[in-house]
DNA sequence: GCCAACGTTGGC
DNA sequence: GCCAACGTTGGC
C-alpha cells in the first residue's frame, strides 16, 4: 500500500465536494502530465490512501484524505473531439491518458503550506521542492501518519 | 496579474 | 538529439 498527495483547484472539484458524496467514487480525469500519469497507471493500487491539497485558491494546503478507488483505466476525456481535454494523438487502442477514481475518507483542519514549510520532518515532500507542479506525488508513509493527524486535531 | 520554473513541441 | 520557443502551473 502506498501513499500519495493529490492537488485539486476546488472551484474544480474541492474536498467538500467530495464529502458532499461520501459514497460516490469521483473519476480523476485531466491528468496531463507523463509523470502524474504513470504513477497512477503504474503504482497506485486500490486502497491507497492520498493526502487531497488545495492549490490556486486563497487557502492553500492539505485538507483531507481520499482512498483509491479503482485501478487506472484510460481517461474518457481524451477521446472526446471538441473537449477541453481532447488528445488527437490519443486512440482507443493506445490510449495516453489515464484517471482513477477517488472516494472520500475525511476531511481535517486545514494544514496551510507555510505549517508544511515549517516542519523539518516534512522537508522531503516533493510539494515543498522549488518549481514542483506534479498534481500526483508519492508520499512517504511517516510524512501521511503525520498529517493524517494533523488533520484530525 | 506577475513571474519563476517546468514540460512539451518542433525545426534543424 | 539538441535547444529555442512556447504554453502551463501555481504561489504570491
Amino acid at each position: 500500500m502506498r501513499y500519495w498527495l493529490m492537488k485539486s483547484e476546488p472551484h474544480d472539484v474541492s474536498i467538500d465536494d467530495l464529502a458532499a458524496r461520501p459514497d460516490h467514487p469521483v473519476a480523476w480525469t485531466g491528468v496531463r502530465n507523463y509523470q502524474a500519469r504513470n504513477f497512477m497507471r503504474d503504482q497506485m493500487a486500490i486502497g491507497d490512501l492520498a493526502l487531497f491539497y488545495h492549490s490556486g485558491c486563497k487557502e492553500i494546503g492539505v485538507v483531507g484524505v481520499v482512498e483509491i478507488a479503482s485501478n487506472a483505466y484510460p481517461d474518457p476525456t481524451q477521446f472526446i473531439p471538441g473537449a477541453y481535454y481532447f488528445d488527437p494523438k490519443a486512440t482507443q487502442e493506445t490510449p495516453r491518458w489515464f484517471s482513477v477514481d477517488i472516494r472520500f475518507v475525511s476531511k481535517g483542519t486545514l494544514i496551510p503550506m507555510a505549517a508544511l514549510r515549517a516542519e523539518p520532518d516534512l522537508a522531503e515532500l516533493r510539494i515543498l521542492a522549488k518549481g514542483s507542479r506534479l498534481s500526483i506525488t508519492p508520499v512517504e508513509r511517516a510524512d501521511f501518519l503525520l498529517l493524517q493527524k494533523w488533520l484530525a486535531e
